[in-house]
DNA sequence: ATTCCACTGGACAACCTGTCCGGTCGCCTA
DNA sequence: TAGGCGACCGGACAGGTTGTCCAGTGGAAT
């Protein structure tokens, strides 16, 4: 029985691989296992075990939006009208520019991160997002610098053993 | 001579080979090669190419923060004293929650990403952020739900033979 | 003590990767 | 029009890796 709490998800040696995984991620698990000096079936059951918790959920490929020539990202604060953030969200979603959209707290609010090839380009975006039924305003503020980008790295450093 | 660009970046097999990987990132060039019916060869060289281009970063393991126990993302929206842009993001770069942080336009302001395991974290998060030195004020909002998680797949799409 | 479970170390066949080649084909240029 | 160039095809080879299975060991909980 104990505490309905079977989340002790993550053991120092999941998050040696993860982290080796992170910055290396073309190892194979056979190298994997050789730099953690630990028996290949054992890097295996892990991964397994990690995926079947759903936290790792794959490998997909990272791409670099700005070298496809989309260099402009920014973000964008929408109201919406009362109840219908179902509705609106499926009419952003149908944006291809708009890469991520969260409902937050505040008020009928979406949080929505937009990419654009040019000024004018993200001018149409925004038009688009502005027509969206349901949107009554749009506050958008343009990203210049991303002086940390998206990383999960320091929360796996945290779970290593105590040091 | 001509123009400088050396930028006709991404054609539709590029665009299909990607798209592939996005959706089944384990597959091998050999098997991409079938599914494309193209050459093993002609696949590794596209490969090879999106890379040194920089289109193509590498397969990063995907983690699920939610599945390791960070089940909140907050949004921070911090304003802070100006001229110390730099100084601020190294101190935001300290604290492990800190997930991103762009500098968008509006004024000297600092957009950020951060995840915590309850509420109680998500403050104590947040009070080491306002004691990063030289932010002034901090607005955040938690993230409900993500109705569109973050996705590049439509980008992707809209470079496929006219369709 | 006994059982359960994770890890080790080893083994095997099947498969994939990295690499290199000659041969085509379409396109740009002299 | 005749090269020359770059991209792709199809095939080949050695070496390394994956998926899988197994017996043995040691610690932890019963």
């Amino acid at each position: 029985m104990a505490s309905t709490d079977p989340e002790q998800p993550l053991d120092a040696l999941d998050a040696r691989l993860l982290l080796l995984l992170t910055d290396e991620p073309r190892l194979g698990v056979l190298e994997c296992s050789r730099r953690l000096s630990v028996a290949r079936g054992t890097v295996q059951a892990r991964l397994d075990r990690l995926v079947a918790r759903g936290v790792l959920g794959g490998f997909p490929p990272e791409l670099d939006l700005a070298a496809m020539g989309y260099g402009l990202t920014a973000f964008a604060v929408v109201e919406i009208a009362q109840g219908r953030r179902q509705e609106v969200s499926e009419g952003l979603a149908a944006i291809s520019e708009v890469c991520e959209v969260h409902a937050t707290t505040g008020q009928g609010d979406l949080f929505v991160r937009v990419v654009a090839r040019s000024n004018d380009d993200l001018q149409r975006v925004i038009d688009e997002i502005v027509a969206v039924p349901g949107v009554q305003r749009l506050s958008t503020s343009i990203a210049l610098s991303t002086p940390v980008p998206p990383r999960v790295r320091p929360l796996l450093t945290k779970l290593l053993p105590t040091r």
